[in-house]
DNA sequence: TGAATAATTGACTGTTTTACTGGGTTATGT
DNA sequence: ACATAACCCAGTAAAACAGTCAATTATTCA
């Protein structure tokens, strides 16, 4: 399990997501706007995220991304995955360094860990939950301006 | 708590130094060819492990690196930060991206995590201990050639 | 029908990090 | 003296990161 910035864009902007869940598909554009990223990187990562089966896409006005399935069903560590996913590697001949399987089972233990937490999860944390209201609420309150 | 190859070398070199716990230093060129290592990539990571009071080291012939405390009470999570650390970064004028906290927290849980496991621990799991005591007969057996 | 929206695709760019190589200096034990 | 090994420095190729830009396609709405 590798743990690197682009998961953290993208478990955040999955986040966003799951926050919007049950309502109208979001842009990406809109993500984009309230996490701070790029519109162009955020592309990239939905088109992995895509790939995965981890969200569908509406086109279109009035289209966007929905999650593919319910928040509580979808682990952080697939989203992970989502996007460090990479070409299969070429064989590795390295026969006498056992001890690298030692950090393999370190990470596999992570990896247990954030395949058990779901977003659901962890949008359901208290903190996070009252940040993520602030959030919305000054996002509806600068948008409302505009309409 | 970022997950990179590069902690993996670093934890790796440091549970081969564990493994020598109470012998004599270990030079890196010793540990360059158990773990399949370059020998100056190594030179790099232990300036950093040794700023960091992880190991400390000896010179000249039969000199070396040993591990600066008991592989019972150095953290796997010590040794990742050691060799990730940089300058601090440029203070980060992100208001409006709650939801990056949120990311924050479940790092942190890893971290807490990585916190409560030490090298000793992780030679301690089972499959690890016969794999170790493995590379460590070949290795003998063929410097013992050698000498 | 036409304009606007928004995903989708692909190519391209600059920066940083990774993972090395090589050369040199300094300390030290034999 | 000499070999050993840490230490230090400079450079570097490849990858990953974090985007930009432009073009295309599908859809909705007026």
């Amino acid at each position: 399990m590798k743990m690197t910035t682009k998961g953290r864009y993208a478990v955040t902007a999955m986040l966003d997501l799951a926050l919007q869940y049950g309502n109208a598909p979001t842009p990406l554009a809109d993500i984009a706007e309230r996490q701070n990223l790029s519109l162009s990187y955020l592309e990239q990562l939905f088109a992995q995220l895509r790939r995965a089966g981890l969200v569908s896409s509406t086109r279109g006005p009035g289209g966007g991304y929905t999650l593919g399935r319910e928040p509580g069903s979808i682990a952080v560590s697939e989203v992970i995955k989502a996007v460090n996913e990479q070409l299969p590697k070429t064989g590795e001949n390295c026969e006498p360094c056992y001890l690298s399987q030692v950090w393999d089972e370190l990470s596999n233990e992570i990896e247990r860990f954030l395949d058990s937490v779901s977003l659901a999860d962890v949008l359901e944390s208290t903190e996070v939950k009252t940040i993520a209201d602030r959030q919305q609420r000054i996002f509806i309150e600068r948008h409302e301006v505009m309409v």
